[in-house]
DNA sequence: TTGAAAGCGCTAACAT
DNA sequence: ATGTTAGCGCTTTCAA
């Protein structure tokens, strides 16, 4: 049981036949006869022979291999997706090779990071929505490589993408609010992007403007992705403001103002309601619970790759550009 | 600027030399005439050449990547280790293939994700500590991979580890209880594993059998790992029990005590300590904030990575199982 | 200091 | 149905 380095040629003889038999019996073919094919498969069996993907590679120019780039700074709104990939990978026989970004200030510039995938010559990348992304996709096209974009709508012959409308979603939530009367709404707008909060904002303009309510500026306020910084931020913030409605971008910020609320006084849900976004564990460990706008995602990481995979075996993709689902969970933070 | 396939050849043709001795260049060979590195470096350049490194990883039977098999439900603990694989990964040049275990029924066997890792002929192997792991590492040994395994100390040849030293903890924060006559201890044990919580579990009995106190059987408590289902039964449990502190295995479940036990009156800290473990987000999101134990997880990623690319190397190593430190970060959960 | 040529382990025509 | 052979794009002796 010597795992030395167990060949197709090493298969060949201990079966023998020829080592294009044993390639034909390790690819599926069809043609091989009944028997050789169980000759081979026990001589495969025999000496535990794993076909080296590399060389399989090589002579294929595949390497069944897509690459995935994560800014770290989205890690914790994407850890869930990591196992839609992952599920998604080994179902449909891919290997997923991880690149993250951000953080060190080392050799860490897309370019680089581009560079290191096209050298491993994976069939196929995915990508996060971020502030580079535009930069990202050009260097990426020049290679020819499908790609699939999760979190921003991207419309390319190369590209397909999975995203989330936010648009509609801020429109639709800001909309059942003023038709309730609650009109004094604001936005809790980190630097996150996931999800286009930009387009968010728009949606929630529309539904103003529909209303035939001004948007004022300060409906939309920008703030830190840091709990940390939040609190103390939102804590001074209440000391001065009330609102009817507060969104937020994640769930963190919105954590940050029930607390920073309840800090100054404020009761939730009676006095003020707060929705977040994500729907994470955040959402149902804060008290009282939060009231979160939940995407699938899970369900988007597996949708990446399985698109992924449909563009590099040419199969036939009904839907380039992917909307997801969303649902309002409903909890404490409002009624 | 036509990115179709420039080979080696096609470089060595416009340099005006052979393919060897780009591959010098490429390679950093030092035998190189500087005139010629020019030419060669230029031609790369002009023609945007990027070695394949499939083909040379089937010339050196090297690949420079690393596999690292993640148990998904342990995902939320080592999100943050991502990054310091990510960055050290990057920083050494290696490639990080990343496999997921559990959640679907799937060919998610480990024999199966192994025979995956094998036929990509990856350098080295990083383990996080589950159930199965001595079986794995059975499974990779035969195949002379060197492996570090992370969260549990491993001795064996081919095999590192990086690990908290668990019982030393419990001991130590035990003891400190013990000490200041907080002898009304309990651990609400969930089924986790970045962290051998049996041994936490000896720590703690040593320091009670130092003290001279017995250490009933129901001073650990078995919980889920999932907060929806902590919170009902801790509540429950509350309604009938007090202890002076509460230790858990993961912030989580701490979160869920915290919570529960408000629910039941009991004021926190001063009824009831309460102590969570690896310092995650949810500690400073809880209210009152989390007591925690942390874990230098972005740090034990990196040097996970790093210990790895030595075996690889065949650089010396001083410390072949590394315990890593740890700190008691105190918050509100505790006087 | 450079070039020629063999070989890494496999796939895919092309023959048979 | 099976075997022969020429690559895939690089590294690495061995010669020159």
């Amino acid at each position: 049981m010597e795992n030395k380095k167990v060949t197709i040629y090493d298969v060949a003889e201990e079966a023998g036949v020829s080592l294009a038999t044993v390639s034909r019996v390790i690819n599926g073919a069809q043609v091989v006869k009944e028997s050789t094919r169980q000759k081979v498969l026990e001589a495969i069996d025999k000496l535990d022979f794993k076909p080296n993907q590399i060389a399989r590679g090589l002579a294929t120019s595949k390497t069944t291999t897509i690459a995935v780039i994560f800014p770290q700074s989205l890690f914790g709104h994407v850890k869930d997706m990591v196992g839609g990939i992952g599920d998604a990978g080994r179902l449909l026989d891919y290997n997923i090779l991880m690149y993250t970004t951000d953080d060190i200030g080392d050799g860490n510039s897309i370019e680089t990071i581009i560079e290191k995938v096209i050298k491993t010559r994976a069939d196929g990348i995915l990508l996060f929505y971020n502030e580079q992304i535009k930069e990202e996709l050009e260097l990426i096209h020049k290679y020819n490589i499908p790609t699939v974009v999760i979190g921003y709508r991207i419309d390319d012959a190369m590209t397909c993408s999975i995203y989330l409308d936010a648009r509609e979603v801020g429109y639709s939530i800001t909309k059942d609010y003023l038709d309730k009367g609650k009109t004094d709404i604001v936005f809790m707008k980190p630097r996150q992007n996931l999800v286009d909060l930009d387009q968010f904002v728009k949606g929630m303009e529309e539904a103003y403007k529909e209303a035939g309510i001004p948007f004022a500026d300060d409906r939309v306020l920008s703030v830190s992705s840091h709990y940390e910084k939040n609190l103390p931020e939102f804590v001074y913030y209440f000391k001065k403001h009330r609102h009817q409605v507060v969104f937020t971008g994640y769930d963190k910020q919105a954590v940050a103002v029930v607390n920073a609320a309840q800090d100054n006084g404020i009761k939730i849900p009676d006095d003020m309601e707060v929705v977040g976004m994500m729907d994470t564990s955040y959402a149902i460990m804060c008290r009282p619970a939060l009231t979160s706008i939940h995407l699938p995602i899970y369900d988007m990481g597996a949708m990446a790759v399985r698109l992924l995979t449909k563009m590099l075996n040419n199969e036939p993709i009904e839907e380039r550009q992917v909307s997801v689902v969303n649902m309002l969970i409903k909890r404490q933070t409002t009624n």
